[in-house]
Parts: structure tokens; sequence; C-alpha cells
DNA sequence: CCAATATATGAAGGATCATTCAGGTCTGGA
DNA sequence: TCCAGACCTGAATGATCCTTCATATATTGG
């Protein structure tokens, strides 16, 4: 499970009609839902197609192994998430310090709730294998993105704004992590909600 | 694998003799070693049992199943943690806010990169079974010590310091987990150490 | 030195699971 | 309507792994 092949781990083959973009669809919900009801331990190539109502060989057609499908999900996931913020960052672009905090606080915790479900189910993948890799990149465009952003802004100056968005981003990703790992997530993530923005300003503020 | 049967999750018996204290540490290490080789999908009892240098009979005479084992680490590891942290809170106890944000920010850093192996091998198991309920413990004891802290700064008042001491401990956790994610961590840990405190500090200023 | 007890061994049982493949069914275009 | 290729099926295979237990060795108190 660990270390993925470097090869092979893209997808099989794509759809052609529209019952296989159907099938595709169906797994993936599949795949999520289970690991949510079942954690990624018990996330069997059987159960995943059973809970989609496909036969396992289906499955197959599409991903060359267990490994592919949950990497595929993962990128999904990454993908909805960073387009949120890129459009955040568009959005937000020539605005002050305190409102691009705010609003890329906004932003990032509407992203991960919109599909929490999803989310907290791609953790449990996150550690299965070697995602480091492709975590690494996705925060490394955040970062250059949020750069950019903050250089832009017209009330600070930053002597470096690399460690600054750096830092912003860490702030960002890993409240909302531990938020979902924790049990009784309603009050936490309300409090989040009103404390994050005001952090992510407070520090800013602070480096600028 | 996943939601751990509520009983039997605690160790089979105690060691008696000198021996088996040792095979007891030998077991740990090994499981650190693996863990961070092979990673959590790979982790067999078989292979943690010849690498501590042991018979995977001997295994089972302390732990009733793979996940008694697996708790117990993760058990051991965050009670390293939370020492290091409450002696902090020791020695901070009433000093100004400023003092307090970077006396915790070090603290933790310190705390997870002293033990960097550990804790990264930690987060592996966290996704893997029910942790939610562990760690909702251990976060809540340090909200709630951190909490005591920050009402006792001679620098501030807090109409209600329990979201802040919570937003702190968030802060804390989450960033570092981030950066053990990542691939080239090293850089990045260099830069936390100086970002984290700042972030931190002020925060706490604009929350008081 | 001798039980009695603690500790260690590791082959074998039984279960689960990823992956394949030979043979079906469906669909769109000619 | 027909067929080529897309799509689906699911039992069978082979591998891996957790866990047990009958047996063997070590330690300690007497």
């Amino acid at each position: 499970m660990n270390r993925p092949a470097p090869a092979l781990l893209q997808p099989r083959k794509m759809p052609q009609q529209a019952r296989s973009a159907a099938t595709i669809e169906a797994i993936y919900t599949a795949t999520i839902q289970v690991l949510l009801a079942d954690g990624v331990a018990r996330l069997t190539t059987t159960r995943v197609a059973e809970r989609a109502g496909v036969s396992v060989g289906t499955m197959y057609q599409y991903y060359p192994h267990k490994q592919a499908l949950l990497f595929a999900i993962v990128e999904r996931q990454l993908e909805t998430i960073t387009a949120a913020m890129m459009a955040a960052v568009d959005r937000l672009r020539g605005s002050d310090l305190a409102t691009i905090a705010e609003g890329l606080a906004v932003a990032w915790i509407d992203a991960k709730t919109a599909d929490a479900v999803a989310s907290r189910a791609i953790y449990g993948i996150a550690a299965e294998f070697d995602l480091g890799e492709v975590m690494s990149r996705t925060l490394d465009k955040m970062i250059e993105e949020f750069g950019h952003l903050l250089a832009l802004a017209p009330d600070a100056h930053f002597a470096d704004v690399r460690p600054v968005a750096l830092m912003l981003t860490t702030l960002l990703g890993g409240s909302v992590r531990i938020v979902m790992e924790v049990e009784e997530s309603e009050a936490y993530l309300e409090c989040l909600r009103r404390e994050l923005p005001r952090a992510c300003s407070a520090y800013l503020a602070a480096a600028g």
C-alpha cells in the first residue's frame, strides 16, 4: 500500500460512453462513503464495488490498483480545494491585509466544510501511502499565490513574503485539519470560524 | 482494524522480570521503526516481532491484538508530549502574553521535533483507527491548562479564555502537523520556528 | 538444586483481500 | 437491424496476515 509505484498511478482508461462515466462517479461516491463508514483499514475493493453497485472487475477497468483509486480520489479533492482558494485569491487581489486574512480564512473554512465529508475521508488516506509529494506540490502552489497576493497589499511592505505566506498557509491548513480530527467538531468549528480570521489577521499585521 | 473494541485495548499483562521489560521496550522501538520504514499499511505483527528480535507469540503475551499495540504506542507518545507542555505551562505561569505565546510555541515545536521520528510515525496510526476520543481528551486537557495560564497573564483580561485557548492549541497542533506531513521538512521547520511564536504572540495580543 | 512460575518460540489455522480473466451484456453508428 | 467495440461480471487464484497453542527455556524463591 505504501510507497506507490511511480508509474501506473493514473486511471487505466477514460470513459467513452455515458454509462461508464456514471460508473466512475458511483465508484467515487462509494469510496468516500466506505471510507467514512468503515475507515481506511476496512476499505476493500469488494466493499467499494458493492456499495457502488458495480462488480469488482469494473473497478479494475478504470484503476490498475486500489492505490490508483485512492490516489485519484485525493487528487480530485485537492483540486477542488485549490480551485476554491485560487478564486478567493483573485477576488482579494489589491485588498488590504485585514481583508486578505479574513477572506482567505473564510474561503478556506468554507471550502473544507462544504465538503467536510470528503475532506475528512481524504485525511484517512493521506497517512496510508505517500502523499507527501502531492501535498507538497499543492501547498507550494498556494504559498506562491498567497505570496503574490500579500505583495500586492497596499498597506504593507514585506521584506520577504515567502515565510509569511508559508506560515499563513500552515495556519489555515493545520487548524482545519485538527478540527476534523476531533470528534465533536461542531462547536469546535463554530469557534474556529470566529477565531481563525482574527488569528490570521493579527499575524499578518504583525508581520507586515 | 478500525473502531477498536472498547475492552481489551489495554496491555495483557505487566512485566515482572527485567527480561520482559526489555522485550516490551524492544517491541516499542521496533514498531516505530517499522512504521517509519514501511508505513502503517505494512506494519505487520511478524515484521515488528522480527525487527524486535522476538517471536510473534511473545508480542501477543503483552498485547491482545495489533490494535492494542498501536494504541499503547500512541498513548505513550501523547503522554510524553503532554508532560512537556504541562512543564512549560508551569514555567510560564504569571508571565505576560508575549512570553506565554513564545514559550508555548517553542515548547511545542521542541517536544514534537525532539521525537520527530516517533511523532511522524504516530500520525500514521492516527487515521488507521479511531483515535478521535483519545485525541479529544488530550486536546481538552491542554485547552484547559492553557486557559488557566492565559487567565493569569498580568497584561490582559479575556472575557472568555476558552475560545482563545482553543484557538491557540489549534494553531500549535495544526502547524506542526502540516510540517510533518510535508516532505522536505527541514527548511519548512526552520521557518516555522521563527514564525509560529510570532503568530501566536500576535493572536494573543489581538484577543486580549 | 528443585519446583513453580514467568517468559519465549514459531509452525499452523483460518480469514481476508487484491487482482485476474474468460465469458458475458450493452451501445452507438452504419 | 447488426456488429464491433465498449463495458460489465464474479468466481477463482494466490498472497498476506492475525492469532493461537502446544512446547520449550529461563528465572526465582525456597
